[in-house]
DNA sequence: AATTTTAATGAGAATGAATCTCAAATGCAT
DNA sequence: ATGCATTTGAGATTCATTCTCATTAAAATT
């Protein structure tokens, strides 16, 4: 939590923006716990302890942290962003489950090697993965053997 | 456009959906070009010569297609879900740039053969590889040199 | 071919995540 | 402390998507 919040002093400083109350509310919300959230997750989450924290501050703010290279916007779920640190977190990606919703994590450090050659050949640089596939879990498989009888 | 049509049919039958009027020309004119589109550009481009199919029955039969395995959900470009064909389409991946939002495609097959270990390693059952990366095309790099002089 | 049954459609209303507006509050350099 | 530009909260707004429901069309049955 101290380096994330260092970080974060930094990179409003050198955007010349000011570190306000409820910037570093939310950002101290963000670190809380480490699940992949939605804005509305982390509205609720703040509003527990600060009834005065606007949505549309959060809104605002979520995208500094973004930018700051501190969390990023991973995949979607029910119609809505979600969000996710990067900050002391492996690179991985995500199985998610069309059945029963759930994520599965898993590292890609091979992956990583080949996407990185195919970019180069098309002279792409790189920012940040954005790798998945959905399908079904283990549970879910089970199910629909039995659903399918 | 004549397997499309055959495989929609089959697929609508095994579902005890009818074959109606709009539904073909939905199907039509998504195969009509092989662009990744959204459900607007679907629309107008439909409403140029169908004034009478609506939005509603649009947005109704994209997830019949994406159903049937004619076409798949891709990234989210504007705020909007954008499509794509998978029939008769190679996997690919995708590096989309910040900058001037330009969708580069790229061949996959090493990298699905790497993730179907991990998928193995989880038992998980993948059904659609999602597969990209942000960051920025061989033209913003250079503009991005010129900018930050 | 006419009738019945049932699902699908069009038009527009409703929803809801995300963005915008603007008067009031706050951070920060002096 | 003072002054001023930035940020905020609250609610209005936007806009993609979903829903509603009276009407229409497909297929099954006579
Ligand atoms: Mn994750
Ligand atoms: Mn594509
Ligand atoms: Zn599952
Ligand atoms: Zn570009």
């Amino acid at each position: 939590m101290k380096k994330e919040r260092d970080l974060y002093r930094d990179f409003l400083k050198s955007k010349d923006l000011k570190m306000t109350k409820p910037r570093l509310i939310i950002m101290e919300a963000v670190f809380e716990n480490h699940e992949h959230f939605n804005i509305d997750d982390l509205y609720e989450q703040i509003r527990k302890k600060h009834k005065n924290v606007s949505r549309a501050t959060i809104y605002r703010t979520v995208p500094l942290l973004v930018e700051a290279g501190l969390i990023k916007q991973s995949l979607r779920c029910e119609s809505k962003d979600i969000y996710e640190h990067t900050y002391g977190h492996e690179n991985h990606l995500h199985f998610i489950c069309d059945n029963c919703g759930k994520i599965i994590e898993s590292g890609f450090s091979d992956v990583a090697i080949l996407i990185d050659l195919l970019a180069k050949n098309e002279n792409f640089e790189i920012k940040e993965y954005n790798l998945g596939a959905r399908g079904l879990c283990k549970d879910c498989q089970k199910k629909r053997i039995i659903n399918e009888k």
